[in-house]
RNA sequence: GCAGGGUUAGUGAAGCGGUCAAACACGGCAGACUGUAAAUCUGCUGGCAUAUGCCUUCGUAGGUUCGAAUCCUACACCCUGCA
C-alpha cells in the first residue's frame, strides 16, 4: 500500500497555526483541513478569526463554511467528512494538512475513535431538562455507571444516550506527523488582546447583531465567546469596555483548556516557531518524497 | 465646618460579639472531558504545615470584653446632605 502522509498542526487559539499551516502547504503542495467546531459554519467569519479570502485562495481549505449557525455538528460529523476530504486530497496527489484547535475533533480523526449511538434529539431535549441528582439516578437505574465527569449534565446526558457503549480510539494514524505549535503565555495573551481589539475594529459586532437576528442567541454555532461575551453589551446591560474585556477573558480561557487537552497527548511534537516546525516537516517528509 | 453613610482577602460583595481564614460572584491556578467541545464540568485559591494543626488578616492606632471583622474612642481616606 502506498503511504500516505499527513500532517496535523494543532495549538491554542491564536498561536500562529493558520499561517504555519499555509507554509506547509506551500512548501509541499498541501490542502488544509479545518479541525475547527466553529470555522465550519458559514456567517462567523469575524469573532472566529477564520483564514481569510487571501489566506483561502493561495491554499485550498476546506470543512469551512460549509453549515448555517442553526446547524448541529459533531466530532463524528467531523470525523465522517474529514475522512472524505483527506481521500480527496490524495486522489490528487496532494498532502492533507489538518489545521485545528478542537482537539476532540482532532483526535477523533488521528485515534479513529469509535462513535456509536448519535444523539436523539427527542431524548436529548427530555434530558436537557433534567437536574443532574435526576439524571445520576436514571443512569444508575439502567446499570450504567456513572462517567468520569459525574457533575456535568452534558456528559450525564450523553451517557444515557451511548447507553452502555464503550467508546474506543485506537493508536495515532499512521505516516502522520502531528504537530504542537507551542507560544509562551504572554505572547498568547498580547495576540489575543490585539485579536480582540481588530475584531472589534473590523465589525464584530455588527456580525453578532446580524447572526443573532438571523439565528437566535441559542443557535448551535453561535456558542462560543463573542456571543456569550457580548450579549449583555448588545442587550444594553453593559459598557463595551466590558464586554471587550470579558471577550479576552474568554479567548485567554479557552486557551487554557487547550493547552490542558493537547499537553496529556504524548504523541505531538512541540515546536516554538515556524522554522522549527518547518525542520521537522522537511524530515517527515524527505521519507516519501523519495519514493 | 456640622450631620449622616462608608473603608472586608486579586476585584465586586456578604457578615455586624463566639460555630470567621471570613458566605457568594468574578478573576487566578490545576484538572477532566469519544456524536453539544470556542461547549460543559470538577478541585484549589491568606501563609506555613497539609489529617482534626499553627501563624498573620477584615482602613490605622488604642480601648471594652473570657472572647471583636462585628462594640467604644481617636486619626486617615472616600461618598451624600446642610453650610
Amino acid at each position: 500500500m502506498v503511504p500516505r502522509p499527513l500532517i496535523a498542526v494543532v495549538g491554542q487559539t491564536a498561536s500562529g497555526k493558520t499561517s504555519l499551516a499555509i507554509d506547509i502547504a506551500k512548501a509541499y503542495k498541501g490542502e488544509i483541513i479545518c479541525a475547527d467546531s466553529r470555522t465550519v459554519y458559514q456567517d462567523l467569519n469575524i469573532s472566529t478569526a477564520k483564514p481569510n479570502l487571501a489566506e483561502q485562495r493561495e491554499v485550498p481549505h476546506h470543512l469551512l463554511d460549509i453549515l448555517k449557525p442553526s446547524e448541529p455538528y459533531s466530532a463524528a460529523d467531523f470525523q465522517k467528512a474529514a475522512t472524505r476530504v483527506i481521500s480527496d486530497i490524495y486522489s490528487r496527489n496532494n498532502l492533507p494538512i489538518v489545521v485545528g484547535g478542537s482537539g476532540l475533533f482532532v483526535d477523533a480523526l488521528l485515534y479513529n475513535f469509535s462513535f456509536k449511538n448519535k444523539a436523539d434529539p427527542v431524548l436529548r431535549n427530555e434530558l436537557t431538562h433534567r437536574s443532574i441528582k435526576e439524571l445520576q439516578a436514571i443512569i444508575l437505574q439502567k446499570g450504567l455507571s456513572l462517567p468520569e465527569n459525574h457533575k456535568n449534565p452534558r456528559h450525564l446526558v450523553r451517557t444515557i444516550e451511548m447507553n452502555g457503549f464503550i467508546p474506543k480510539k485506537e493508536k495515532l494514524r499512521p505516516d502522520t506527523l502531528l504537530i504542537g505549535l507551542a507560544i509562551d503565555k504572554d505572547t498568547l495573551e498580547n495576540r489575543i488582546q490585539s485579536r480582540v481589539h481588530n475584531m472589534i475594529e473590523n465589525g464584530l459586532i455588527e456580525e453578532i447583531q446580524q447572526n443573532v437576528s438571523r439565528y437566535g442567541w441559542d443557535a448551535p454555532g453561535l456558542q462560543e465567546p463573542a456571543y456569550k461575551a457580548f450579549r449583555p453589551f448588545i442587550e444594553g446591560r453593559q459598557g463595551l469596555e466590558q464586554s471587550r474585556h470579558e471577550l479576552i477573558t474568554q479567548h485567554i480561557q479557552f486557551a487554557k483548556r487547550q493547552h490542558t487537552w493537547f499537553k496529556r497527548n504524548r504523541d505531538i511534537v512541540w515546536v516554538n516557531n515556524k522554522s522549527e516546525a518547518l525542520n521537522n516537516i522537511q524530515g517527515f517528509m524527505s521519507n516519501y518524497l523519495l519514493q
